[in-house]
DNA sequence: GTCAAGGGCAGGCAAATACCTGCATGATGA
DNA sequence: TCATCATGCAGGTATTTGCCTGCCCTTGAC
């Protein structure tokens, strides 16, 4: 695979501000969930062979997409009449790291607490 | 600190279906991000408490509180006229789990191809 | 050039959302 | 008991969202 400047864009993000408010948002539609699922199987398809998946009007999954690049989710290269739409990973990395971990913390605390209190209750 | 009936309930998601729908939607929300924070700091709040930060009615604030609450992100627990609140780290870690992960995937084949070919045009 | 294919842009509409006000209810303490 | 505090419940409204239709522009094949 070579590497070209729109996977340099997608590995510095440079188009997108790493807006955790416009992921989240992004994210909370199932039809814009389906839409990353469809990239994360094949990437780089048309909005045609898009729409072809998602019993929806054209500009529906275009408003969507748009929502998705906004967000910096996915990014898009042109070819020739053509719309290709590109996964991007980096903010829902980023996304994990600021948000997810904490949590992460809680929850293994709260394992821990209870494995010492099953062992506690031993015979 | 002693294991209840409600941490038993928090680790064994009893009354949350892992909705993913609803945890994105729950998130989606700066007020809602915001709560979760206050609850991160702070676990076990009341309603007034978590009001005192928040600008904003405290009707409206239960709202909020409602939709993280059947998301399964937070759990709650009835003290006398208090309603304490609790952070249920779990849906959002079947979040990562489920969805976080095959995104790790593609930006960590996206890294290593970058490594790859920088290497290759090296002197 | 001509014409179909792929896509962009504008406007509209119904439902969901995020606020609010007003009033009711249960618990606490003098 | 009774006043007060913490919360619940029922609408009401303005904005946002998700979907649509209709029309226009570019590209590629003939």
């Amino acid at each position: 695979m070579q590497v070209n400047a729109c996977m340099i864009a997608v590995m510095t993000n440079e188009n997108a501000p790493p807006d955790a408010d416009r992921v989240f948002k992004a994210l909370a539609d199932p039809t814009r969930r389906t839409l990353l699922d469809l990239l994360v199987e094949r990437n780089g398809q048309t909005l045609g062979q898009l729409c072809a998946n998602l019993a929806m009007a054209r500009q529906s999954v275009t408003q969507h997409l748009g929502i998705l690049e906004d967000a910096g989710l996915i990014s898009t290269r042109r070819r020739g009449r053509e719309k290709l739409h590109f996964i991007n990973p980096v903010p829902l990395h980023e996304v994990y790291v600021r948000w997810v971990r904490k949590f992460e913390r809680q929850r293994l605390d709260l394992l821990h607490d209870l494995k010492q209190d099953l062992e506690g209750d031993g015979p």
